[in-house]
DNA sequence: ATTGACCTTTGATCCAACTCTAAGGTTTAT
DNA sequence: ATAAACCTTAGAGTTGGATCAAAGGTCAAT
């Protein structure tokens, strides 16, 4: 039985983050101390690295949740699921991607455009295309 | 002379959100009236548009406020001021992007492994894989 | 028995960029 | 004169994923 500080020795998170995690009804102590110390079983340990990787690879912590609950009873999921929980999350990486490709063009194009010299700005094309906002339409949804 | 409301009409930005860009130092009313409403000219137009048109393109607001400092003064600001704001942000673009497609990748990966029916998920390659951790140690950053 | 490292809890804080609320005051048209 | 539509402010709330602080209790080793 491990206590909270071994658990984030052996899994990298924090016990701050572990505790959160808890909170979220992510993970859980198998069991407690009669001071109320968090105790974890390898069981335990596994969920947690569970965790970890599905957050690796960029699932939020709701889909993770959702995971979870799939992996506590996998004979009531079916693959279907499970793959759309993934094909969800691809659709939205995919989606910013898409976003983040327009700005970077669009960024490019604006450094293409400019000496980049010490002259003074007054006659800078990138401050000049700001000013004509004859840019582009991107689909901003809070990226930065 | 523009009242707020008349000003988000021309602008599409609410009338919250420019209080809100006033309040973090990115546009002002060049008047008030004797209550206290804010009155805005063409030349505040034209700031505010020049914000809109740099927040489209993915500036943040703090970039948004350099910008703007280089704008009233281009005499004191070289294109290189500008081309250095550009290619940050461009980076920090360039370097999200890099971390979105990984995620796609390991995504489409998961996706390609698993056959997404309606058997149950007690062997779903997915579920194995996130069960192994044996995935990858993508550059989380906050990303999502 | 004392030190120091560990643990507990609730709740606050951070980031960005809004978005909204409450509680009122003003303007304009009829 | 009155209603509708506008405006003001300070401040709180939103999202996601932590991260920290305060104030205290516990444990292991010496």
């Amino acid at each position: 039985m491990l206590k909270i500080g071994e658990l984030s020795d052996r899994t990298g998170l924090s016990a701050h983050t572990l505790r959160f995690y808890e909170k979220r009804g992510l993970i859980s102590a198998s069991d407690r101390s009669d001071a109320g110390y968090r105790y974890y079983t390898d069981a335990d340990v596994r969920r947690v690295e569970f965790v970890k990787t599905a957050r690796n690879i960029g699932f939020s912590l709701g889909d993770i949740a959702q995971l979870l609950s799939i992996r506590v009873d996998k004979q009531s999921h079916s693959c279907h699921d499970v793959t759309e929980i993934t094909q969800h999350k691809l659709d939205e990486v995919n989606a910013k991607i898409a976003e983040l490709q327009s700005m970077q063009q669009t960024l490019q194009i604006l450094l293409d455009s400019c000496c980049g010299g010490p002259e003074n700005a007054t006659h800078c094309s990138i401050m000049e295309a700001l000013e004509e906002g004859a840019i582009r339409h991107a689909a901003r949804s809070g990226t930065f």
